[in-house]
DNA sequence: ATGCTAGCTTAGCCCACATAACCATTAGGG
DNA sequence: CCCTAATGGTTATGTGGGCTAAGCTAGCAT
């Protein structure tokens, strides 16, 4: 990609994705479901496979003490929980409970059935361009959060 | 787009575009530019053309009050200044100083250099389907947030 | 003036994020 | 074994952005 292209293309993130962050956390609090952007992501990884909460986020690109109480969070509501493993008792596991798998899937569906029916209008083109495009930001952002965690600065 | 389309590609925005959104300000904060993920968007759009408060917070998808609050607080800042005109004096307009553009470029720059740093490596290929899927989330989303503003409280 | 509507601000709350400082556990050396 | 790091989490404190509810001011109609 070419420095301009790219330099619009950062300008274009910059100005879409807050206002889609803003669109979805809207959705789901006007459906009763109030935590739910910032903690899917981590209920959904969590899902797949229990880990520890530096590893979470990491992976999550957010500080350990941030990731401590969105857990704690989602400890209160039943779910996820902490368990401390016998092999080395400074690490806490994470994992999902029945209850944290009932949210997620419904918090999911309320999701996406409200986004389903935003993107629904769009032709088969922009979809196949959409589902592109999100596919390069997961390819970019998945890999971005750990390298840029460490302190940078200047390099204007 | 089909059903199972539209629900995988909301699926995808939802693990997705809140982690682009974190990445973002986290460059940001490492910058020293710390309030720019909201306000710039904002201050991109106050740049074009003055707005009342009400059209601002109907264009970014947010409530009056919470508007009225990051105005006030870009206010402080010395980024924009409340002008109310002699017609209606019910009415503020926000415009942009001098001090707001030079914030705006300032922000600009820094988050689409770094962000361009991520994007760069991005054969044509990816970058072709990045700018695509980004224009259809601009399409999507910036008709969205006003339908979707309408209140609905009853909090499940 | 009375009352209604539109536009904005204030008050009070919640969540997500950060740093700094602290506690607990493990690993290594005397 | 005790002392010191180093590693992993939690607590304390602060900031910003979002919301609703309630209040204030200006215009408009009667």
């Amino acid at each position: 990609m070419t420095r301009p292209q790219a330099r619009e293309a950062a300008r274009a993130v910059l100005k879409i994705v807050p206002l889609v962050m803003r669109t979805i956390a809207a959705e789901l609090r006007a459906a009763g479901e109030l935590p739910a952007p910032a903690h899917f992501g981590l209920l959904s990884m969590l899902s797949a496979q229990p880990r520890t909460l530096t590893e979470l986020a990491s992976l999550q690109g957010v500080s350990l003490p941030t990731m401590s109480n969105s857990i704690s969070a989602m400890v209160q509501r039943g779910w996820v929980k902490r368990t401390a493993p016998v092999r080395d008792r400074r690490v806490v596991i994470i994992e999902v409970t029945a209850a944290g798998r009932a949210a997620l899937q419904r918090v999911g569906r309320c999701a996406e059935s409200h986004l389903a029916d935003v993107l629904r209008p769009l032709d088969a083109t922009a979809g196949r361009r959409l589902r592109g495009g999100l596919g390069v930001l997961r390819e970019v952002f998945t890999r971005a959060p750990a390298a840029s965690a460490r302190p940078r600065r200047g390099r204007g």
